[in-house]
RNA sequence: GCGGGAGUAGCUCAGUCGGUAGAGCACCAGAUUGUGGCUCUGGGUGUCGUGGGUUCGAUCCCCAUCUCUCGCCCCA
């Protein structure tokens, strides 16, 4: 049997209607907000992506589907949407044409990760973009979007954490502290911490390992780095979230995996998840423009799994139950041509139909019908079709009434 | 990439101390000489994940491999 790629996954007829309920809600709020969509190719200039994420991250160095294509040319599948956004924006001048630009996105990424729950090959992303302002509204604009998509979807029970990186100058500071700080105990580090003091000593703050922990625990702590710009801009998103009922949670050690981020970063994480609790985050990235060769422009964004979110909700949907209005039913197979005709006649009247497609017994077709919860059945049988009629009965409370072929008009009305 | 667990019917799972398998639900047919739900009766629909090895014989034991899953890692 042929399978599906590892880590990738079919999203079956039952299941779908999960999607299609998130996706409304994401295209709504979105919209609300003031957010337009954008699609982008699902693949990229590998430089998209090795110049923007870091070259030290986990995700550019060993979880990218690279690729040379016939022309020669390094491909990569998109891991993630920020960088390809601003790719497409630089490209088309769309930060031009106004000072403030409000994007949205959904759709596939892809990682090579060893899958697990709620970790896939190709996965799916919804997220938000704030193009233009420097100031801590526009981070606060984009958690409260994310915030209340979460709550319309129904999610409530979740963690916010928040953090700041503060300014270049902050980072450069604390960055430098940190560094003499794990000095101290690099022996006493795990190995992959170690690997990170030489390339991003930040990230040795996510670190699980448990020895690594009681070390981190007395590290220099950022937020008493901040210089005044940053602090200020901190503690006014604060500011705009308390004042809008958001509960959240400083969470110093939060730095989050791509190197592009500084000030605000945040995450959302969920009980229900187990180890990849996180389903949501996202933070401030006032440098990428210029990193990806466009004019500086400040820019705030998240981006939430909806694999996860699905995970989440999940035991919100109830099993949604098949129905129709009518379901045609033909005592003979000779019966079916003017139960096709019948059926076309409703479906162009907006009604939903179905009809018998194994020329089973009439039992087994009522049978059929009760399953799909039809409300009606047209029941074409032989002593009807010699006088040019059907029954039409009521699946509710079982009366039936004969209606001739010339009155089908009566049913639309 | 590393370590642990699992893979039997469409689904959830039982089972064979090695003799090629069963339950519930679902599905199909009948009881009902044209008409559903409830009830009753009958029907197993399966390469026991895949490939190899041991054996007279493997779904069971051994090896490999694939997939899922838990943790590490990483992140959404």
């Amino acid at each position: 049997m042929i399978q599906s790629i590892r880590g990738t996954k079919d999203i079956l007829p039952t299941e779908i209607n999960k999607w299609h309920y998130i996706e409304d809600i994401f295209h709504r709020v979105s919209n609300l907000f003031g957010y337009n969509e954008l699609r982008t190719p699902i693949f990229e200039k590998t430089e998209v992506f090795s110049r923007s994420i870091g070259e030290t991250s986990d995700i550019v160095n060993k979880e990218m589907y690279t690729f040379t294509d016939k022309g020669g040319e390094s491909i990569t599948l998109r891991p993630e949407m920020t960088a390809a956004l601003v790719r497409s924006v630089i490209q088309h001048q769309l930060a031009e044409q106004s000072s403030i630009l409000r994007l949205w996105y959904f759709g596939p990424f892809f990682r090579y990760e060893r899958p697990q729950k709620g970790r896939l090959r190709q996965f799916h992303q919804y997220g938000a973009e704030c193009l233009g302002s420097p100031y801590p509204e526009a981070d606060a604009e984009v958690i409260i979007l994310a915030d209340l998509i979460l709550k319309t979807c129904g999610i409530y029970d979740y963690d916010l954490l928040i953090n700041t990186l503060g300014t270049n100058q902050t980072r450069i500071r604390y960055r430098k502290a940190l560094v003499e700080y794990f000095q101290k105990f690099k022996n006493d580090l795990s190995e992959d911490s170690k690997f990170r003091l030489e390339t991003n000593p930040l990230r040795i703050l996510d670190s699980k390992d448990t020895g690594d922990l009681e070390i981190i625990k007395n590290s220099p702590n950022i937020l008493d780095y901040l210089d005044e710009e940053s602090l200020n801009h901190f503690s006014k998103v604060q500011d705009y979230l308390k004042y809008n009922n958001i509960r959240f949670t400083i969470t110093s050690q939060l730095v989050r995996g791509l190197d592009y981020y500084c000030h605000t970063v945040f995450e959302f994480r969920s009980k229900k998840l187990g180890a990849q609790d996180s389903f949501g985050g996202g933070g401030r990235y006032d440098g990428l423009f210029e990193q990806l060769g466009g004019k500086k422009t400040p820019a705030v964004g998240f981006a939430m799994g909806v694999e996860r979110l699905i995970l989440i909700l999940d035991n919100l949907f109830k099993q949604t139950k098949d129905s129709c209005d009518y379901y045609i039913a033909c005592s003979n197979p000779e019966f079916i041509k003017v139960g096709i005709g019948i059926q076309k006649k409703l479906i162009e009247n907006n009604f939903s139909t179905r009809i018998d497609l194994m020329r089973r017994s009439l039992k087994a077709q009522l049978r059929e019908a009760n399953k799909y919860n039809a409300k009606y059945v047209i029941i074409i049988g032989d002593l009807e079709f010699k006088n040019q009629k059907f029954i039409l009965k009521d699946m509710q409370n079982g009366t039936q009434k004969e209606i001739s072929f010339d009155d089908i008009e009566f049913l639309v009305k």
